[in-house]
Order: C-alpha cells, then structure tokens, then sequence
DNA sequence: CAGGAGCGTTATAAGTTCTAACCATGGATG
DNA sequence: CATCCATGGTTAGAACTTATAACGCTCCTG
C-alpha cells in the first residue's frame, strides 16, 4: 500500500513528505499565511516551482493538510481506551478532542472552517469528520435519549430511512440495528457531541476565552456530562 | 455622532461607507478572496491605491467589516423582543443568532474565527462579541444553576473576583448582585449558550450537516432547551 | 548502453498589497 | 476676494504571491 516500486518512486514521496512536514512548519510559526509555496520551497533548498512536480497547486497541498489533520484528530479519539462506563469514555472522548485542537491549534484552525481565503472544502473532509467521531457513536449507542433530545434523534431516523451512508456510519462503530431507538440516539448524541466540541474547542482556540479565567475543558465536562444525562448514558 | 462638520468630511464618510458597501458585495460573491483592494477600486471607479487614503490598510478594512458584523448580529440579538418567560426568550435568541448567520454566512464566517491568512483579531472583538451576547445574561440571571453546571458557574464567580469587566459585563445587562449566585449563573448560562451557539451555527454554516437532513434549528433547539434545564428557567 | 522520463532550473506572466512622487481641485483662511 | 495648501486622485514601481513555459541534466528503465 505503501511503497509501490522503484527508487524513482522513493524519492518522490521522500521529497512530497520534507514539503508536508515544512509545510506544517511554516504553519506553525507563520499561521496559514506562511504556506506559501516559495517559501517551503527556500526551507528545502530548492527554488520555486520544483514543488509543482510534487503538487499541482497551493490548493492541493492545503488540502493534503487538511486531510492529514483530520486523520490525525481522528486518530488521537480513536486510541482513547474505553472507561469502565460510557460516561466516562465520552469525557475521556472529549477530552482527547480538546487536548488536540489545543496542541495544535493551528491545524485545528485548517479543520475548524475555510482555512484558506479561496478554499474550498473538499468533500472528502465531512466523511473524514464522520469517522474521526466513530468512536461517539459507540458511546451513544449505550444509552437511550430522552425527550430533550427526541427531535433530534427523529431527524436522524429520517436520515437512516433516506440515506445509505448514515446506516453505513452507524454500523461501523456500533453493533445495532438501525430500526433501534437506540440507533437514532447514537447519531443524534454524536451530531451534538461534535457540535458541543467544536463549539468550545473553537472558541478556545481562537482565544475568546483568554482573560476570562475559563477553562474550556471546565466548559466541556459539564457540556458532555449534561449530554450524558440527556442520553441516559450509565 | 455622525455628521462633524464640512462638505470634505462629509464626502469622505460617503466614500469610506460606499468602499464598504462594494467590500460587503465582493465578500458575497467571491469569498475573503475577493475582497481585493484592486478589485474593489475598480468596482467603484477609481483606481488602485486611492483606497489607501481611506483604509490604512487592508487588515484595517476587514477591521471595519468584522466590526460590522458584530454589530449587526448584535442589533439582531438586542432586537429581540422578550418572550413570556425566560425558556422561551433564550430559544428565540438562539434562533435570532441562526438566522442572521445563515442569512449571511460570508459574514459570519468572518467573525467565527481568524478570518484572513495572517488577520489577527483586534482586541476589541472580544468585547463586541460580549455585547452581542448580552440579552442572554439578561436571560440566565432567571434561573438559577444545577449541580451540573456548578464548576462552569464556580469558575465565573472567580473570574468576577478578579477582572472587574466580568461584573461590568454582568451589570451591564442583569440587575443582580454579583456575589448571589444567581450572578455566577448568569455568566455561566451566557458563556455555555454561546459555544453551544457557535459550534452549531460554524458547523450548519460551514456546511458540514449538508447531505445529512440534519436541520440546525432542530439541533439548536434542542441544545438550548437542556441548557434551560440545567440554569432552572422558568 | 542508449533513450527518455522525471526533476530542477531560470524566465516570465498576471496577480496581490503597499509606498512614492506628482498634480489638480476646491474648501478654509488672511 | 484671492491665495494657499490639505485632501484626494493619478501613475510608477517595489516586493511579494501563484502558476506556466521552456530549457537541460541525470539517472532510472527497457
């Protein structure tokens, strides 16, 4: 999957890989602004427009960001181990999510909304989001949601009933039947999670928290906990 | 407040608003992107670097127009008439943020987080974006917090202890002592409504729910209502 | 061991923001 | 009323950006 043949090959993603990693340098140090292409092409050593024998635009390269950030993220909730309940396992969840965006906050930024002035997301990215928040669905599918949150669940009914990629979603990360009341509220619990998280996270990220002395995981616990309960999660 | 003095002053304002006016525009239809200061002199019928006698710079321009939306989502958010009680006022202010939202997403998504490559936010951003808020203080200072959200409420009182603009910010909207604990609450309610609000809303706008039916109203709707919940509104 | 595919180079085009230098008009002032 | 200079517009140009074109060198491949 990896290594297909030839030294030619190689190099090609030796090289394709230095962009990437200075790419996310300059990224760093220098915020979206910075990926630009004379610049990581100066950092390498080699000038200009070598890098579109490796990509074919700007725009492609940002998009290779931004999948490798969701991959990422999508990774760090995929290693948290399951907690003795369900509870626990989706503060642990959220909790992984935040501590994330906060270490690099920046790449949350390509995540959080058009990341580039002209750029467009990719479709490819809300089927990245999706499976990045698999392991919520599992969290959610414990439990059964109450009234509070009912609406929500029909809706996601609905979208099982109209759209083969929701029960696709569903069955990936839990064993249930998509006609379960509990499937439902398995979608419905990880559509608020993701929106509860990525309110906070971005607020936070941005800064809009900073001299207010709050902590956004402070805020996120008491979110998730109270998402618990709508969801009668044990 | 509007209108100095002399026909010079006068010409001026009317020039720097219709630079606006053709920035909003260039906004809608081709994105941050578009707000190119060539692209916008042309529309008007000058020439180039006219526009720097009226905008030091670009950054100082997107200054204005994030200005703008806060104020604008803000007007929409105080324009909101109080409801018979407090349950229902916090589901119309929700809704009233959604709209305007969606109703301008460009707009919206130039507030939501850094909106150009290397833009930094003004400082007084983070005070606008308070402002806008406000009616919601007005509505929390109603209730009074659970357990559930008791650390996010704790965490408020602290910050009342020691940055004077957290009990401006309180008493600017609620009548209520800032050592009751209904005053902690107050914050606490505004704070969590509004990451609610914006994960929401960013995720609807950024169009991550799109293909799955999932309507934010539904979402907001059923967040706010468990927010409720959680701050005892009547 | 040819031959050419792949890679890196420079030059160039068409953009961008922004500064500099220059000039005309017309409101403010003696 | 006549002057003056602040204000606002112009063009030129510098320093960037992304991206394409045309040109060789090298080294893998058949």
């Amino acid at each position: 999957m990896t290594a297909p043949a030839g030294p030619r090959a190689r190099y090609r993603e030796q090289v394709r890989e230095e962009i990437r990693a200075v790419a996310l340098r300059q990224l760093a140090e220098s915020g979206v602004q910075g990926i630009a292409l004379n610049a990581i092409a100066r950092r390498i050593g080699m000038s200009g427009p070598a890098l579109y024998r490796y990509f074919a635009s700007r725009d492609e390269l940002l998009h290779h960001l931004v999948r490798s950030a969701y991959d990422d993220i999508g990774r760090a909730i995929n290693a948290v181990p399951r907690q003795e309940d369900a509870r626990a396992t989706l503060l642990a969840l959220g909790r992984a999510y935040l501590a994330w965006a906060v270490g690099e906050p920046h790449r949350y930024l390509l995540i959080q909304g058009p990341p580039a002035p002209g750029y467009a997301s990719p479709a490819d990215t809300v089927e990245r989001a999706r499976t990045a928040m698999g392991p919520f669905v599992a969290v959610f599918a414990e439990g059964k949601p109450t009234a509070q949150v009912q609406p929500v669940a029909d809706e996601m009914r609905a979208w099982m009933r109209t759209d083969a990629a929701a029960v696709e979603w569903l069955r990936a990360h839990a064993d249930v039947d998509p006609q379960e009341s509990r499937a439902a509220g398995a979608l419905a619990g990880t559509v608020l999670a993701w929106s509860q998280l990525h309110g906070t996270v971005s607020l936070e990220v941005t800064g809009q928290y900073t001299g207010m002395g709050q902590r956004a995981s402070t805020l996120l616990d008491s979110q998730l906990r109270t998402l618990a309960d709508a969801f009668l999660l044990p």
